[in-house]
RNA sequence: GGGCGUGUGGCCUAGCGGAGAGGGCAGAAGGUUCCUAACCUUCUGAUCGCGGGUUCGAAUCCCGUCACGCCCGCCA
């Protein structure tokens, strides 16, 4: 990565971060926000007392070393200064941690209680306040839901060619995507969910050619699945067989014909485009009924040929050709970012004229970019040459690029190499979730004797617990993954319900259910009755509390680096400390005081938001009973 | 060949400048008259690909190297 690059992305990210400093005087919503994110805010105040503390000694304060202590220390904050301060002070790190300990004043601090120092370490501790604000955050059931930015993203995910079934290899894009969504929208950003349609290629002048010349008993198979995408498929792998095998006479006049339709649609022939839509609504009316399993909506289905049509890509043709890397070579135009640091050209306009895929994309973007605030493009890792050149293009036509940001996710491959459409190899989405749900169904009933509690399930309870289930275990263990990382598909792998999937999180949740309703809670409602956190005494329940208060600032975190990973690592966390709690803690034990009762209901209330809420944004069910 | 990315116990994975490198699977041993055991506890197992460097401190930053993936089309 080049120098000037690094400092480009860098820049993005420093602006979406500053972004998110409260501007609006608001006074109740600072006010809500401030109490709904009780880690961020203990955080803020560790930092000034330690900054102002290190200013009255004279020493430099410009490096706090804050950190988070690992798990086995009592501190929700640490910090290592003492190190950085041992060479200015000429004093051993552990002398100068007591030194500034000593000069803390942890009694006007809200939410420390104490600072202690370990060796060279200091450790806040967190106060009753702390705990209190928190349990009082999180019986809330929009606890982790973040203030209102006024800010709108387009989230640009999936985006798949419309040419047949959603196959594995790209079933991360709609599984990231939502997830990012999810959690932009959780972070107080107005969030809108495009699928950008490219009806406008060679593959699609391809498949509506294949479609109107074959017939049915051109082909050779029966379609997989009763569903318009896997009948049409055919005909484009049809199509395609064609176009490699048969005599060079059919193949220069099947040629034609995608030249021909491709230049109606530059031309904004009505009619052309007519037919190529057929088959595009078609195939993505069938695509979108896949993806609505997982679930993953969208807001919008955008065209490419409407950038063709309303003029914009011929505007940018042109703006390009006024650019100064803009050159007309081998009868094409083309534009060189080598000054930019890439040494591909980018071409943008054939020698026929016609415009290419990145040139409509660029007016795609120009266009986000006008109706939005802030465009995010989730897409595999071989378009990242590609998402480089539209982003430094963008630059370059004056717009602002670090308003767009791109998430980019490895292909998930088979063992034995890539998987096709156009070949017809791959599993196909709908094939895993069919698979899924099937195990999950299995478990359910291998489980059915030995359950203590006797709760009934039905036949419709089983059907429900298969689906969130066996579709949350697909979408955990992908959303959980870091994008970048590799995937080769296995069955056994991706359908794994042992610990640390979707299932083990999941019941959480079930159990806080399971306590709720025990309790005659609605799980829905509000808690209702007084509660009083300082009850809430032992190691385990003061753990589950500290694990609720970080979970707003997971959400910030993740939206600010659009990583959703990590609320999928928080789950785990979560969970751990949960089911430390549950084994520690009884809650509807008649042994247990009334009024400690209803402050651990109420810890089972805000865990219950804390998981639900982390699993909506994940885009995995939260069963009520499993 | 060039660019980008990834390499953490047998397998999967978190951490990406600070406290014996966390988890999970697989393997071994335990736990249910008690709010669902899809749970929990204990044990076994790691020169964080390799070699240098920067730093008080490196899995984390820099350089080199190896392996794997992706890209380098007037395809999308």
């Amino acid at each position: 990565m080049t120098v000037s690059r690094w400092c480009r992305i860098t820049k993005a990210v420093d602006t979406f971060r500053r972004r998110r400093a409260p501007v609006e005087p608001d006074i109740p919503l600072l006010a809500a926000r401030i109490r709904s994110r009780m880690f961020l805010s203990l955080r803020a105040e560790v930092e000034s007392a330690l900054r102002e503390t290190l200013a009255d000694l004279d020493l430099p304060s410009d490096d706090l070393g804050i950190e988070e202590p690992p798990e086995d220390v009592e501190s929700v904050l640490a910090s290592s200064v003492a190190f950085r301060l041992a060479g200015e002070a000429g004093a051993p790190p552990p002398e100068i941690a007591a030194t500034v300990a000593d000069a803390i004043d942890a009694d006007h601090l809200e939410f420390v209680s104490r600072v202690e120092t370990q060796g060279p370490y200091l450790n806040f501790l967190p106060s009753e306040a702390y705990f209190g604000e928190t349990l009082e955050a999180a019986v809330d059931p929009d606890y982790g839901r973040l203030a209102d930015r006024e800010e709108s993203v387009v989230v640009e995910h999936t985006s798949a060619n419309p040419t047949g079934p959603v196959h594995v290899g790209r079933a991360r894009n709609p599984i990231v995507g939502d997830a990012v969504a999810n959690v932009l929208a959780y972070a107080g950003y107005d969030v809108a969910r495009h699928y950008y349609v490219n009806d406008a290629g060679r593959q699609m002048a391809v498949f509506t050619w294949a479609y109107e010349t074959f017939d049915e008993e051109d082909l050779e198979s029966e379609p997989a699945r009763d569903r318009v995408e896997y009948d049409l498929v055919r005909y484009y792998r049809k199509g395609n067989a064609f176009l490699e095998n048969a005599d060079d006479d059919a193949v220069e006049a099947a040629e034609a014909e995608i030249e021909s339709i491709m230049q109606g649609l530059e031309a904004g022939d009505e009619a052309t485009y007519e037919r190529v839509s057929e088959v595009v609504d078609r195939v993505l009316g069938g695509m979108r009924e896949c993806l609505a399993r997982l679930p993953a909506e969208f807001d919008e289905f955008v065209k490419e040929t409407r950038f063709m049509f309303d003029g914009q890509t011929d505007d940018v043709v042109a703006r390009l050709k006024e650019l100064d890397g803009a050159i007309y070579e081998e009868e094409a135009w083309q534009l060189d970012l080598s000054a930019q640091g890439i040494e591909k050209n980018m071409v943008f306009l054939r020698s026929d004229g016609t415009s290419l895929y990145p040139t409509r994309d660029l007016a795609h973007h120009e266009w986000k970019l006008e109706n939005f605030d802030r465009a995010v493009t989730v897409l595999g890792e071989d378009h990242k040459l590609q998402a480089e050149q539209i982003r430094t293009s963008l630059d370059l036509l004056g717009n602002d690029a670090d308003r767009l940001r791109q998430v980019i996710y490895s292909y998930v491959n088979l063992p034995e190499g890539k998987m096709s459409t156009r070949r017809g190899t791959g599993v196909q989405l709908d094939d895993l979730l069919d698979e899924a749900i099937s195990r999950a169904r299995e478990e359910v009933e291998d489980r059915l004797d030995d359950r203590i509690r006797d709760d009934d399930l039905g036949e419709e309870d089983i059907e429900r617990i298969a689906h969130q289930v066996g579709i949350g275990a697909v979408r955990y263990d992908i959303v959980a993954k870091q994008p970048a990382k590799a995937i080769t598909f296995e069955w056994d792998q991706a359908l794994d319900f042992e610990a640390q999937s979707a299932p083990y999180v999941q019941y959480v949740h079930a159990r806080c259910c399971g306590i709720l309703e025990e309790a005659g809670i609605a799980v829905e409602s509000e808690v209702e009755t007084a509660f009083d956190p300082s009850l809430l005494e032992t190691e385990a329940e003061r753990d589950l509390l500290e694990t609720i208060a970080r979970f707003p600032a997971v959400v910030e975190e993740a939206a600010d680096d659009l990583e959703p990973h990590r609320v999928a690592t928080y789950t785990r966390e979560f969970a751990e400390a949960f089911n430390a709690f549950y084994r520690e803690c009884p809650v509807l034990a008649s042994d247990v005081d009334e009024d400690l009762r209803d402050a651990r209901l109420a810890l089972v209330a805000a865990s219950r938001h804390t998981m639900a809420n982390a699993l909506s944004i994940l885009g995995v069910a939260a069963p009520r009973s499993m």
